[in-house]
DNA sequence: CTCAATAGTATGTTTTTTGATACTACGGCA
DNA sequence: TGCCGTAGTATCAAAAAACATACTATTGAG
């Protein structure tokens, strides 16, 4: 199993864990990934606030964690499909626990 | 119950989650605040990398967000104790799940 | 020969987060 | 009178995260 190294100032595992699904979209791309997987332009459909830019920059740090996996197709125009490896699906408990947390304790504005 | 507003840009509750415990230091506090209630200075102690300035800041967001509780002593010198709200030990098992997550998938690094 | 479609990259800017350092208020104690 | 300890504030600097906008490569269709 992949293990990856991160520079720890607390002792503490959590602050670890918020280094890989932490900021300010990534917990989101990975609850969109838990329902199905996606192409690199649907994602970005569904997130519309976020910018190509970021968008590419996250699900990079996400494949280096070995959270999700990124199937290239080679035709054009370009195909890529995003979805979570079996360490991304071993976060699914952790994510659907803080959407609900957000869903009882915290009141949505657009 | 209080509920907080949170801009939400991607229509999901996991965002306004992230922005509740997300940051470099909101786990971390939360996870040490799980098991007792600490005087400033202890947490400045136990974590030592981060400044007093932001972790002041970081509990006063914490505070806002009815997360935790600060309670002043009238005393001199200063003291002031930390503890969890009942919406702070709400997430208690998101923290734990992220601390045993963290665990078992990364190798920690000083 | 040009164009559309997709998944990017390049570059520069703004905003947010975090850090470093120095300073304050307070009353008791020597 | 001057110093101690605690929990801060005040300022400024640095670093990280996110955004805006424009550009590229590819190739089959027309």
């Amino acid at each position: 199993m992949l293990h990856s190294t991160y520079k720890c100032n607390a002792g503490c595992p959590v602050e670890g864990t918020m280094e890989v699904i932490g900021g300010k979209w990534k917990g989101v791309i990975l609850y969109h990934l838990l329902e199905k997987t996606y192409r690199f332009g649907e994602l970005k459909k569904i997130m519309p606030g976020i910018t190509q830019h970021t968008l590419t920059k996250q699900l990079r740090e996400l494949e280096a964690y070995d959270i999700v996996n990124r199937k290239v197709y080679a035709e054009v125009p370009p195909k890529v499909e995003y979805s979570l490896t079996e360490r991304g699906k071993s976060l699914e408990k952790i994510i659907l626990m803080m959407r609900d947390w957000g869903a009882a304790n915290l009141s949505l504005a657009k």
